[in-house]
DNA sequence: CCTACCAATCTGGTAGGTCCAGATTGGTAT
DNA sequence: ATACCAATCTGGACCTACCAGATTGGTAGG
């Protein structure tokens, strides 16, 4: 949550691998070149790209057959969410669709989160909701950047529903959209709606009022991407190859 | 989804040093041993720690700092879903609140999924369904296995919703269950069950008719869910140490 | 021309070593 | 008690080597 790790080369040829399903549109059963291959490609040693399909294997987008070769698993399309995660930290990104999909997607999960919280959640929820609100509060009248702080909070809503999978289900969600979360949550004016947002949220967790609590996810999850989205197209990035993602620098 | 890989050293330092960590209880900012001092210790090449360490990471489990040392960055209670999946290949047993997490959460999903797949299902989608559908049945017929089939199915359902995050969101909870799944589908009566369940799954998604498939979710699940609860306490676990993993023979 | 067979080659898996440079740490001199 | 410095420890990357099974290409036999 905190520091993104600079890439080294182990990262590096996760990314150059990523590239490398890309750039040659492998599908799922397709077989890349051997590691030795790659390592001499990709000018790093053999380890490093050990390393790589290590984590690449993991996230179930290869496949590694002793004395056999590389495969894809799965396309790209639909490798697990945390490959997303990945890719997003590695500046590779995505398009149009799936940043309407993963708003779609949170604002569903989302919703029912917070009615599961509603119901569930404990004085203990509440106040530690509040005090992140304050804290909240606190940086924004420094100016500061509130993107860590607004991932915490959502995150500590969707704990209050007492379903921990459902949190884990949220966070990759969240650590996806990290990169232009940062950017969004540089004008002070977002800053200040989003807190009025969350204050709302906590007054209705506190009054287990589920649909008001749903409406409100609604609003502040649609506002949230229809103001990405202009910034978006505000960059002069054609519709068609939007960039969703981009560190700053 | 075909054949889980049979774990090499490098599998295996995952799981040892997962093992470490529950053993030892190491919280989140907790350090772990040097790389050097976990391949001394678990008898393998820092080569083969090092693919590990570089797969925990991706998961966000843990977090390598240069020249400083290996700590980790979640709790095993709160890292990712694809953590679970890999616990889960690695036969390391979950408890039974993560279980009954899985279950409320997969029911959630999948009925927003199945709401979706209502209102958006293309022809395409139909024709796909009655396929698996018909496959599912000539297994049953000749007495096989379905737990793959049926992974496929509902797989397929969601991704008639049109949404591919809520399909990536949905894999790693039946892949998580993967192992008592193949028990569960060893008894033909189920299989049978399961079949007739499917088939009104789809005649209600043909009908575009979105109470009537939500309702066959919770039902579908929830009875499932019963089933290998039921299936676990007769192998006569204590409630508080159900073992809901394990990988057959 | 087709088939069966075998050996050279290629593959991933693992081991074990080196060097580097920065972080850490503990002892020393002030 | 403090400031400082050098030995030590750490992760990052590179390199070579060996193993054994899968793959493959060519050859001998039908």
């Amino acid at each position: 949550m905190t520091v993104l790790q600079q890439a080294g080369e182990g990262s590096r040829a996760v990314k150059r691998t990523i590239e490398f399903i890309r750039h040659h549109r492998l599908q799922k059963g397709d077989r890349l070149p051997s590691e030795r291959e790659l390592s001499d490609r990709f000018g790093v040693t053999r380890s490093s790209v050990r390393e790589a399909l290590a984590v690449l294997d993991a996230l179930r987008l290869t496949e590694r057959r002793p004395k056999s070769g590389i495969f894809l698993r799965n396309a790209l399309e639909d490798s697990g969410l945390d490959s997303l995660v990945i890719q997003a930290n590695l500046d590779l990104p995505f398009d149009e669709r799936t940043m309407r999909d993963v708003s779609e997607a949170r604002v569903i999960f989302e919703t029912h989160a917070i009615r599961l919280a509603c119901a569930r959640r404990t004085d203990a929820d509440l106040n530690r909701l509040r005090g992140l609100v304050a804290n909240y509060y606190s940086r924004v009248q420094a100016e500061l950047n509130v993107a860590n702080e607004d991932v915490e909070f959502h995150l500590a809503m969707a704990a209050a529903s007492q379903n921990a999978i459902i949190v884990r289900t949220l966070t990759p969600l969240f650590l996806m959209s990290f990169q232009w979360r940062q950017k969004y949550f540089s004008s002070p004016v977002i800053r200040r709606r989003s807190l009025g947002d969350h204050q709302e949220f906590v007054a209705a967790i506190a009054d287990r009022n589920e649909s008001r609590a749903a409406a409100l996810v609604q609003k502040h999850v649609h506002s949230a991407f229809d103001e990405v989205r202009a910034l978006a197209e505000g960059n002069g990035q054609p519709e068609s190859h939007n960039q969703w993602v981009g560190r700053d620098q």
